[in-house]
DNA sequence: AATGAATGAGGTTTCATTCAT
DNA sequence: AATGAATGAAACCTCATTCAT
């Protein structure tokens, strides 16, 4: 009777939506200041929720930073993943395929940020080096790995040793994501990125087909 | 009987050799942990001092890890433009040399943590920032850029944009340190760094070559 | 049987009642210690609560102080303009009231403590200096002076210089307030400052008083 | 032989100079900073010496406070002591001789940031404050006291509280030394202190003589 | 579900004092 | 007699985490 039913309420219940607004600011401070750096308060402030909040929702720093992690680049190997299952065609457009939404989805975003600071953190805190290898490093190898077994398999691919071709196709690619989320202002204004990673795959897809295919 | 007369006095007098000691303890403690997460303790435990001693010889923690970059790095830059100045040979010779002796000294070293901690934590040390910048990335790109210059004058080199080419050098180098020095267990021990800097060098100087010059 | 229930919380919310419970901690231990002798854990633990708190109301110590300083004096200086804005009657009586009352709430109280130690600590805090110049010095002395011409436009008060009368005016009290709150022996014991304060304000409001008039 | 008997030596024998001239510099820091405040190695600095030095003079801080005042305060004392004991003529003569000589070489001079740092800093040193009653202000108040007391004897003065009137005669004093020495800006300026004194002994000179004497 | 006041361990820095030289 | 390197006990301040409301 007193306050009518409009009323904006002191808090507003946004159920579902909570959760991803946290993370969003989350990922958005981790990025900017790094895991250590980050402060919780201002990871609330940002979401324009109390610091207490955080709290309902993550069981403390070290899970909410997973659970960025899981939200957005886990999630996204999955989707690659289930790309890979379904896909049909040539194993060199699919390899091109995965490779470029990786820049895509992560590379060219803030969530480089994500790799960069697992990169300058891990040595700080194992429990999130264990999980980042897990989760994300052996997953996503795993998943290139997948791709070239594929390609072999169906002689898409002349034979290789999978294991060190993948390093050698992930490495231009996390070398990239340093490089622009970087500090540094070594000049690199003079690479675009897109033409860089056009380039790089143009030449790996190339040295990956069979000796008698013809040239990609 | 009481006394050994060897008891350990309570502290020891180390005089000259103290800075030298204290910086090396600093050097390991910021390469293993970052410029943030290393306590100042732990510096002077591992120089066997105590905490006090550290602001004998530095003002503060960012002084001392000025020290630390002062000592090691910019002091090999300095040794790197001398031998610049005085060389008489090839540039692509020089070129060489400049390059090997940045991975041998540095990027082989535990210093290339220097530079792997830079790129995280910049952000959060604006004064850091623009010293290292300074005194180190500026310097050093100058120093690069003087060896093109300089071969292209002499004709060693063909002509080009040397600024942007000092990136092109540079890129690789950097890259290679973070890389050998990330926790990231990305197979990497499939490449042998030397044998990358073999290659990537001897690329380089093909490329800069003037069009009518034997292949190096 | 285990805990009690009226077991007594970790901590008790306070709420609004939290800074003045702080204001009132920090102004005893600043008069008994001085500035910076006072250590924010003595306030804190005065206040009954812990350090941390402290710093959810004040920024850090200086802030504490200033806040100490504009709770109390400031709002007094405040209040006694108020006073002089409204005041309807003879200039003397105006004089009488406003030192009187200066001597009641402040020389008679702890209060006087924070002028001890400004006098005292001034030199080593040059911003807590600046503060209290600006915020109750000038605009004590503005007070004072603004009675004293409002007294001579009235014709309540013979024409004088008013800044040099304002010191007059001023130094005894503060002279007083030094002294009774010094810890010097200097059996002052024999001095009513009650008896004290009448006889100067007697003596300075009759040397006020116009040459014509009867004397007070 | 090797080095020419006139090189100077790395320091120099002052013998009995040298805890003149560390008093002199450690009264200068304690003054502009105060006693808390004063940092040994200011102190030694000042003097020219290393803080070690300072410890082969003096057992600790309060130690060398404590020699400062004997050294300056306590010394005035018991030469002003020696004034009294021999002077022959009227006390109310004496009397005049004592104060103008504590204004002149104790108020007028930064002796007087002694008396200040005392009313400031005595409750956080019980000991420093134990002290400086018995050496200064009790036997301070016994000398004036028993200038008073000859007085009376003499028929100079006419009969008194003399303890009481010490109290009347030194607050003048202090005040004037505390007022001259703070950093408040309370225009002191119009008041000469030379004036003051004068006006004040003059004032308080006649009040003392017999009732049937002729004004001074 | 949400808040935000409260906590307290932990980090950097200062400085009186000690002691090997 | 003199030095000055070394110590270590505070002091200020931060921030992840808890919990009464």
């Amino acid at each position: 009777m007193q306050a009518p039913p409009e009323a904006k309420p002191r808090w507003e219940r946004r159920k579902d939506a909570r959760p991803q607004e946290l993370l969003a600011a989350a990922l958005g401070q981790f990025v900017e200041r790094g895991f250590a750096a980050t402060r919780l308060e201002d990871v609330a402030r940002r979401a324009g929720v109390s610091k207490g909040t955080l709290y309902l929702y993550f069981e403390n720093k070290e899970e909410l930073f997973k659970a960025v992690v899981r939200e957005h680049i886990v999630h996204a190997i999955g989707a690659a993943e289930q790309t890979v299952a379904e896909f049909e065609g040539h194993s060199g457009e699919l390899l091109r395929a995965i490779l470029m939404r990786w820049w895509d989805q992560i590379g060219a975003t803030e969530l480089a940020g994500i790799t960069k600071l697992m990169m300058a953190e891990a040595n700080n805190f194992p429990d999130l080096a264990q999980f980042y290898n897990v989760e994300v490093i052996e997953r996503g190898n795993r998943l290139i790995s997948s791709v070239l077994v594929r390609g072999i398999a169906r002689g898409d691919f002349r034979p290789h040793d999978t294991d060190v071709m993948t390093s050698v196709l992930t490495a231009p690619v996390l070398m990239l994501m340093m490089w622009t989320h970087s500090f540094l202002p070594c000049d690199m204004s003079a690479v675009d990125p897109q033409a860089y990673m056009e380039a790089f795959i143009g030449m790996a897809l190339n040295g990956l087909l069979p000796p008698d295919a013809p040239a990609a």
